[in-house]
DNA sequence: GGGTAATCGAGACGGTACGTCTTGTCTTAGG
DNA sequence: CCTAAGACAAGACGTACCGTCTCGATTACCC
């Protein structure tokens, strides 16, 4: 048995975006979890089914709106200094999830993603993955160019990167502040150990 | 008027037990989203007013059994050798977390948390805290012995090395893994950068 | 403004045909509650619309797919004997709603049209006022006769004999049987009261 | 695999009335078929829950309200004279049927049956069979005391006396009159056919 | 050791949201 | 212009849980 799929040709572009528009009002206004189906169904007066129609779940209408109104491109600038590249690109991600709706958002979609795998693919090939697989070009070309170490794995070293930034997006404690970013990227650059003293 | 607090001398030892207990196994076998305190209630055999009345939400009660199971300390070993230490240690948080049910449950606390203030805060005291502080303390030692840089903020490098766990734990791609644990911290001692070549 | 009534010469007969032959069919099946317009339309492969276009409510298709399966005249046999033309006649109405489809299907529109006026007069029409008339008409000749007493109202006299059948059709308790009605008919003829004594 | 019955003791005497209460007033203002379980509710200031825990479906309410509001026992009169008890009787049940809300709720009832047995016992046993009782007991001491003919069914002379009523209450045409039922009374007394001359 | 007060299991309660179903209208493409 | 197809706004359906409440029936403490 097969699910009779909609046809995407006739979808009504107007219910989509006031679908969209009205879950981002809702979540501005009380908040990720407390925004249900059923009231952005009402404030973008659209009929239920018709969210149910086009998106499987409430986690997915904030995916969308989210890439909808933040269509930011993963895209890495290339100086030719990546230390500098990263840092630049690190803290305007920071930036966007600590100074915009994005945060709350994008953390709700994240809590959301622990138990709904639909949502975690989604999010995996939407989000994550070409961001890391930019991130991973930049340093692949660093490495290439000598600025980078040898014979590090570069996935690790986006983990290295955007893992504090989500420890604390998501961890209580020490919110995220654009402001350190650099410090923190310079810190991975640097290492923990303490450098053997040059020879004189 | 003030609310009236139960009377933690007259509470049912049982009754905290048998909740515990449910709450685990409903979320061993359902996932914590799927588990209700309703039926927490029903299976531990305990009237929902008991739960209400001890525990503020399900993820407290879900913090609580976590707790209970696996009171495992947050104290680091101390070899003098920071880096050995770390590496063990990481890699039995990521045992925890990857291997036994914990993981699962963790994610849902702190997939909860995200939209529960007072779960974020108890979290941050019972969890987060307490490793962060023992984490830092033992990297403190390192520093002063001169295994560590000085001039680095440690709080970060504590973010340096959870970091890149809680990513793993929390965005779908690539799952924890234990046996990958050491490299990472030894890429955080490391640093990305390329040595300068030794004079000769 | 006046509504645009369709225009019944470019009326799609087989679009007809096909609507009435899946709204029995379902009803069959399931009922006459369960069968809903949707279901008809895919059933007969039809667009919703032109059910709506062509019919007015549910009701009025099963009434139509009714009145054309049995398009059983309203006509009364005439032999002269009025009690057993009757008796033939109630009958044959107890057997088509006890032993065919019409029953249940019939039960169903009754049971709409208690709450659709536009139903009802159809029904009226189309059902009720063509059996009362000739059922009067039939009567009428036989108070003429000498058969019947005079100086009754020969609609009450309908709803007489009519009133029992719709009596056991509609209410819980004894369902309609054929071989009964003669003996109701031959009641409502002798009446209940005893006769007085003839005298000697 | 039994279904977890609610126990009676507990239930909300105050609930249970504001949802009868409800259920007349809305079916009075938009008709049965208009009333809907969420509106009772809402109106009632109940939750459906509590409507669904303790009846099985809308007509099943607005039985209960018709049985509370008018507990109008199934007794007969007995005077003695059996014709004039019946047509006080009759008259009253018109009257009851014409006169009041009873009517209107009572159709929605009767149609609802059509498509709900358990709808339908209920109306059987709590209706129809006491008054068929009733009126079964009265014929037959009239039929014993010499004021009816023996050698007749006493359920098909109740149907016979019913059966006009419901004829007109549920089909289009002539509706109800309560003035005109003692003529119906009288008719079925009489009979319909000529009596035969007495002999000088 | 008897009174009394709080906790306990149980589960009904008023609510809210869920995800589904159907209604009757509207839109699109094809004949 | 009718048709098949089906998206749409609307809203009721019956279910699941929420967090509160009201019951008796145990406790466990105080006098």
């Amino acid at each position: 048995v097969t699910v009779k799929a909609p046809d995407p040709a006739r979808r009504s572009e107007r219910s989509r975006q006031a679908v969209l528009d009205a879950a981002i009002r809702l979540c501005r206004d009380r908040g990720y979890e407390r925004t249900t189906i059923e009231a952005i169904a009402a404030e973008a007066g659209v009929g239920k089914q018709t969210i149910y129609r086009w998106w499987p779940s409430k986690g997915a209408v904030i995916m969308d709106a989210l890439t909808e109104e933040s269509a930011a491109s993963a895209d890495f600038p290339d100086t030719g200094n990546v230390r500098a590249d990263l840092r630049r690109q690190m803290t305007s991600v920071v930036e966007l999830l600590a100074g915009t709706d994005f945060g709350p958002l994008y953390r709700g979609v994240i809590a959301a993603l622990q138990s709904d795998p639909e949502l975690a693919a989604t999010v995996r090939e939407r989000i994550v993955e070409p961001r890391v697989t930019a991130c991973v070009e930049r340093l692949r070309r660093a490495q290439r160019s000598g600025e980078l170490r040898r014979g590090i794995d570069l996935e690790s070293v986006v983990e290295l990167l955007y893992g504090p930034i989500y420890y604390r997006l998501l961890l209580p404690g020490r919110p995220l502040d654009p402001t350190g970013v650099g410090a923190m990227v310079d810190l991975a650059f640097a290492g923990l150990k303490r450098s053997p003293p040059r020879r004189r």
